[in-house]
DNA sequence: ACATACATGTAAATGGTTACATGATTTA
DNA sequence: TAAATCATGTAACCATTTACATGTATGT
């Protein structure tokens, strides 16, 4: 992640820090708004990177102050001055440069693995409907990441098909399946993670045996 | 994760925040000094979770303010206070507690799949790169949970040790049990992400068709 | 004696979340 | 005309990271 020190003093550090990139990457398709990047990732990218407003906002003017992005200013009734941004050649560069930079690959943070560790110390029943529950919400997101996934193969979202549209016809196939390939991962990772919790809730429910009668067995 | 604000005004909000229930889960083997949690968060369980001293020592006097963990105070050299922090009944209310509460799985913020879904963008030599320097990184970490899986199987780490003296003899296999099937998400999780990496690597390396080509394919 | 491990902290910065605030435009 | 959506921000807080600071005990 090593990007070096700039004149301003933005950035001088070395973390996983993925959102101006995010950005970036999603201005590639085409110029948009603040508003319109707040709703892309409070929405439609939901499940590859997220932010909230309160991040966007101040990053979009770090990012213009850098020069990776430039916003065309607008009048808007009265005094209300509306920005528009698209990616620069600078901001181009940027980001490919991000793209063949080494992945540092965070600690393993799992609030739930955590909470496994310690089950036995939990209510089975209790314990098991945790699970469950984290369950549910995983085949929620699975559903949403297929039908993305889907729509991604038939090129048939919104910015997939403005990011074709300029780009030469014959590397179309290979784009789609890039990224669609990328929601396959994160669905057969939350099917992995059901097995492991219906697994887990087996072991929750486990006849009790003596260390002499788990030897026999 | 709601947790009640209380008297003194600390934890008010709703954070994913586990640090302080996995050390209250550590104590639960026996007392440790910060010290030793220090070494633990950064050594043997590095793989579940990670905190740095910075973290724990303050973590450590808040846990005790509220009362879930005691620590013993100790002379030492001529002015030098160490304290040996024990689970406290509350501390236990709490970490049971803290189990049988529902699990908020943060939203997905991965930085490799954001990176791979711009992958047509760089130089496929430099993606495939980064990709396999990514496989050798998770291949590290699969060895090691491993053998940490294989270690608690055969109850043989010494805070398991530790934990299963004060635990019916009965009990200890489900224990073992539980506690290694979680680093089987670990490796499991880790072979999936391997598995995916090649194949995205097929994919940045396939040859360029044509929506015709590919349509008669 | 010197290095290493033991032991405990503080300070500053970053990335992210929650909540608050405001006004314009469109649509029912 | 009222509600919903468009549009842009600020303030405060929290968890985490990096770096700095200090002193003791132990083994070589």
């Amino acid at each position: 992640m090593r990007r070096n020190v700039n004149a301003e003093g933005s950035w001088a550090s070395i973390h996983a820090m993925s959102l101006p990139h995010a950005i970036l990457g999603v201005l590639e398709a085409r110029p948009m708004t603040g508003y319109e990047l707040c709703r892309f990732f409070d929405g439609t990218a939901r499940w590859v990177w997220t932010a909230p407003q309160s991040q966007i906002y101040p990053l979009l003017r770090k990012l213009e102050a850098e020069g990776w992005i430039e916003g065309e200013e607008q009048v808007r009734g009265e005094r209300l001055k509306r920005t528009n941004y698209s990616l620069t050649a600078a901001g181009m560069d940027e980001l490919r440069r991000w793209l063949g930079e080494p992945h540092a690959e965070p600690a393993v943070r799992d609030g739930l693995l955590l909470k496994s560790l310690f089950f036995d110390l939990a209510d089975p029943d209790e314990a098991a409907q945790v699970l469950e529950q984290h369950v549910a919400e995983l085949r929620e997101r699975i559903e949403q990441w297929s039908a993305h996934r889907t729509a991604l193969l038939a090129r048939d979202t919104p910015l997939l098909k403005e990011r074709l549209d300029h780009r030469p016809a014959e590397t179309h196939e290979r784009i789609a399946r890039l990224k669609a390939h990328a929601f396959d991962h994160l669905i057969d990772q939350a099917e992995l993670r059901i097995r492991w919790c219906e697994q887990t809730r087996e072991l929750l429910h486990a006849p009790v045996t003596t260390p002499e009668a788990a030897a026999r067995a």
